[in-house]
DNA sequence: AACACCCGCAACCGCGATTTT
DNA sequence: CAAAATCGCGGTTGCGGGTGT
């Protein structure tokens, strides 16, 4: 297979390039297999020196990112989960593109795939919300739509595999209280989710296919629905109301607080509780519950 | 069936930071 | 200490599969 060629940053370098027979574009799985052999003896490091000791006509940057991103045995691929996604969201609203970063928190993820995410997803999110993505309406959007919406998902299905059990993600949500993480960190009440025939199950960015914790990313878009209930003349499907967070509190919420949506409004409006149990959301996002999320991911490695 | 368009993702690039020589 | 080599990050590109017409 030939190598996709993208443009050169320099002429020498293209001639260099041509000198050296240097491979661009997709990996072959011979490749692959001599990257992986190579890495497995002698280890990571020195990419330049791997690339030529391990006979491969590729760049030391282009072996470092294809084990990095792929061939890296701990690497996780595939859906990102729902607390993935919770845990992307908050930690972007924080440190912003800081991709590596991020990926530091979610266990197996490559910054590559986080990136990725947030552009295909996020982005478009804010594209048919016709807004920028780092405008304070599509951050508000974020903050008190989609992650709480996130997180009602994340505890519907914990709750219905997990009744009765003593330590929820809800209870720590609403506790805000790390006191009993050895239980919650043991409790495996994702993987095994048999809640899917809930009617009223309204997928988030994830996929409408499953309702699985893991289920997979799908352009649906809630987020737009939600707005477009007050901010859009388009809006007229009803089974959105069937959704947990397109509630008419929800859509007061919305309208009553654009622009300059608050906390403090945004509190009122959530007396209902339907966060669980009116609990601050400045506290919500504290380092216990990042920590707490980052807890279940590893969990879910296991 | 054929074509056009859209979208996700792997891989590339430039560049600044860090380490090695 | 300076230059070279290497690493790591964030932004961008374009292939290929899926979907719509």
């Amino acid at each position: 297979m030939e190598a996709h060629v993208g443009g050169f940053s320099s002429v020498n370098q293209q001639r260099e390039e041509e000198i050296l027979g240097v491979r661009k574009g997709p990996w072959t799985a011979e490749e692959d297999s001599l990257l992986t052999n190579y890495v497995a003896i002698h280890g990571e490091g020195r990419w330049n020196s791997v690339a030529r000791s391990a006979g491969l006509k590729r760049t030391g940057k282009s072996c470092r990112l294809r084990w990095l991103n792929y061939l890296r045995p701990d690497v996780r691929r595939g859906d990102i989960s729902l607390r993935e996604q919770l845990l992307i969201l908050e930690l972007h609203s924080r440190w912003g593109n800081r991709w590596s970063k991020i990926a530091q928190h979610l266990p197996g993820r490559t910054d590559n795939e986080i990136k990725n995410y947030w552009r295909t997803r996020v982005q478009k999110q804010a594209k048919q919300m016709k807004c920028d993505v780092n405008s304070k309406q599509f951050r508000d959007a974020m903050r008190y739509v989609w992650m709480p919406r996130l997180i009602e998902r994340i505890q519907a299905t914990t709750d219905s595999y997990s009744a009765g059990q003593p330590t929820s993600y809800s209870n720590y949500m609403t506790n805000g209280s790390p006191s009993n993480h050895a239980d919650i960190s043991t409790s495996k009440v994702y993987h095994n989710n048999e809640s899917g025939s809930d009617p009223n199950f309204m997928p988030e960015i994830s996929g409408a296919s499953s309702d699985s914790l893991d289920a997979q990313v799908s352009p649906g878009s809630d987020l737009t629905d939600c707005y477009n209930m007050h901010g859009g003349s388009s809006y007229t499907d009803n089974s959105e109301k069937r959704s947990g967070l397109c509630t008419d509190n929800v859509s007061e919420l919305w309208g009553s607080s654009k622009p300059g949506m608050d906390i403090q409004g945004f509190e009122q409006h959530n007396q209902n509780g339907w966060l669980g149990g009116g609990d601050s959301l400045e506290n919500m996002w504290n380092e216990e519950n990042i920590w707490f999320l980052q807890q279940q991911l590893c969990d879910d490695e296991v």
